[in-house]
DNA sequence: TTGTTTAAGTTGTCAGACAACTATTTTTTT
DNA sequence: AAAAAAATAGTTGTCTGACAACTTAAACAA
């Protein structure tokens, strides 16, 4: 039952905000108890494929699969319990932006860059608060990915953030040092963006992963 | 319930393998009846945490999460629609494989070379058996990416297996210069990993997916 | 000791009922 | 006639009780 239902969504059978037949029929249709047919839907729904009103019925969801997709990325280091799973995760990251950081460099999106640009402002306005600071350095790095257009590699990156960014973002920047360095590497891939240069872009946002890596195998360690 | 539930397992509480109490107890815990702590236990199997065993009980999965993340990533491509989608699933398997066969070129791990070898050689045997060659052609990238010992990539890839290569295996191996160039590029693969050279086992492994991602390019256009 | 049977325990499923809520239709009021 | 209110039917969420299918461990027999 679950299989047919899930064919049936991701064929297009069934598409974006239509409503799923109710339980009752759904209960005639396959045969099975009212009971059953919840147990189905409740995996649909885990699945982020279905979502429910009560007293109105069960639709198809809009955003379809992206929440479960990330959703698994945030539990993948905590299931994994050992430090080396965040490691990993920081080599996804360090990859996602790399890719999205050449592509935004070398793309026409003009508008993407200003926005990047707009974070490192509000970066350095931050002064010495520093939650306010770690907040737009995630803001930053998202702000790259997202000015990319590549859906895949946006969705996976908000999966990667809060088991990253929250989990790091205090413990890197305990220091008024890493604040300085943060902030002139982000200056640095600012000014490669500017000039288009994706070559330099990458190096310069490898650069700031690999120390921001670093970073965190020490803490692991 | 789901969330306390799920906090017992990532947090540790429970353990893998280890079993959960049964929907009686955890109906008497919550103060719910068995059909919703059900409902609940659903959705925990449906995220992978949980496994059960009908006249036994529910336990802890061993491969917690892994599943699911693959899962979603294999629905992304159908679920989006478009055939964008699968050109950035593309654009993530080109990432995860370029860094494994870095790191195996690079690493001590010569019996995972080995498999890789031996993969080229099935290749080679299967001749004009285009089904087996496309089955040892899958077989070849896993190998090497299973043997970076990336676990978090290797569940990537395994997660990208069914959307890419059985939806295009057969499209691209139709002709017999599209079976000679892969093996060539297979072969060029192979030398470089066996001379320990990490930046022409990429270049090699780049040179192949970007062509086979052409050829994905031009059946979706 | 070894194999079989029995018993208790657990998940899977069913049926029926009611509460909580939504959406529509009907009625009442202005 | 228009708007507000109330009644009505429909749907999901939850509870209760029961039984089937299966597993596990204990009791028993050879």
């Amino acid at each position: 039952m679950i299989e047919e239902l899930e064919a049936a969504i991701v064929g297009g059978e069934l598409s974006a905000g239509e409503r799923l037949p109710t339980e009752a029929e759904l209960a005639g249709t396959y045969g099975a108890s009212r009971a059953a047919v919840r147990e189905a839907v409740q995996v649909l729904k885990a699945r982020g494929l279905v979502v429910s009103r009560r007293g109105s019925g069960s639709y198809v969801s809009v955003d379809a699969g992206a929440k479960t997709l990330h959703e698994s990325l945030g539990r993948y280091a905590a299931l994994r319990g050992d430090g080396l799973a965040y490691i990993e995760l920081m080599d996804l990251r360090l990859m996602v932006e790399t890719f999205c950081v050449r592509r935004l460099a070398a793309g026409p999106n003009d508008e993407a860059r200003t926005r990047v640009r707009e974070c490192l402002e509000r970066m350095i306005g931050a002064g010495g608060d520093l939650k306010r600071f770690g907040e737009e350095d995630i803001a930053f790095h998202q702000a790259i990915v997202e000015g990319a257009g590549h859906g895949l590699f946006a969705t996976i990156f908000r999966g990667l953030l809060p088991g990253l960014g929250r989990r790091f973002a205090l413990l890197t920047y305990t220091e008024a040092a890493l604040t300085a360095k943060t902030l002139d590497d982000h200056r640095k891939i600012v000014g490669a963006l500017d000039g288009g240069d994706a070559d330099q872009a990458e190096i310069n946002l490898r650069a700031h992963l690999a120390w921001s890596r670093e970073n965190l195998e020490r803490v692991l360690s």
